[in-house]
DNA sequence: ATTTGTGCAAATCGTTTGCATCTGA
DNA sequence: TCAGATGCAAACGATTTGCACAAAT
């Protein structure tokens, strides 16, 4: 990744949260919440912002939103899909997630919550909350909690 | 990364988990900790295997481990290093961390346990046990857990 | 004598960046 | 008008791989 200057997005965190107009998720609507976030609605920016907030939760990778944006009116670049990803990212529209080196993931739920991830097929989804115990774990004299990744991985059981 | 194939070497696993001669680490013992994973006891792996488990638990990435292995009799090339380092966790040796994006992290320790990431230093280190409280998820039907990662971001307080 | 490991350099993969060109306010 | 966006291709950093050579059994 390289990025340490952007080292500000990853995970939940307390702060902002920007209002997510879910469902419903006209242009007009989508356009607002990218102000709303402070970034200019964009062709491009409108067609990925349909993309990931107009319909419900989402976890995909920077390739992955691409080939979908690539049906789109206004289809972005592989260049301008990363650099979306951070900026949503950075604006609190989405949230990185922690996996093993290779990919990215980034999730349209920002709030506080845990993923499983199914290894043999590459996919990603929210632990319901009911399952999750609450983790208050005492962070160490003269830090505090910037962001907690719970991440169960799964795999199918063998026959 | 790109590897699909050795999938099977990250996080803690019910598994295998071979006995560590920890301290007291002369080449005689560590040489036969490799056979007993089932890895020829070379010149270079022993070098790394000394770094690894000839002290304490040690969180490490490929880079450091490389750094602190060119003092060495027998200084591995990187080449060699992330082949090793693949080959113990594969062999449960050693196990990966789940971070964000960048390099992959290895964890000498290879029980179930997790991780404090304290960003502003890069530094990843052991969560007590008694802070953690059991994380007991069902695994939806037809799969099972075959790892779970729990990393805590940190920052330095604020001032 | 075989099989396995190692080093080097070239190759890959995911991601970022520089720069000339567009676009939204 | 003009700061901010976008696209393209080149640059990058981490990791893997192909192949000739060396070492372990």
């Amino acid at each position: 990744m390289t990025k340490v200057e952007n080292a500000g997005a990853v995970g939940w965190r307390p702060q902002s949260m920007v209002p997510q107009t879910q469902q419903a998720g006209r242009t007009r609507d989508l356009s607002n919440q990218l102000k709303d976030a402070g970034l200019r609605p964009t062709r491009q920016r409108l067609a990925l912002a349909e993309i990931l907030f107009g319909s419900g939760d989402r976890h995909l990778t920077a390739e992955t939103l691409y080939e979908e944006a690539r049906a789109t009116r206004y289809p972005p670049s592989l260049a301008t899909i990363y650099n979306t990803l951070n900026q949503f990212a950075e604006h609190g529209l989405v949230r990185e997630i922690a996996l093993y080196g290779s990919k990215v993931w980034y999730d349209t739920k920002t709030g506080p919550h845990y993923h499983f991830y199914l290894e043999d097929k590459d996919e990603l989804f929210d632990i319901p909350e009911e399952l999750v115990p609450a983790l208050n774990i005492a962070a160490p004299e003269g830090t505090e909690v910037s962001g907690i990744d719970v991440v169960i991985r799964l795999k199918s059981r063998r026959r």
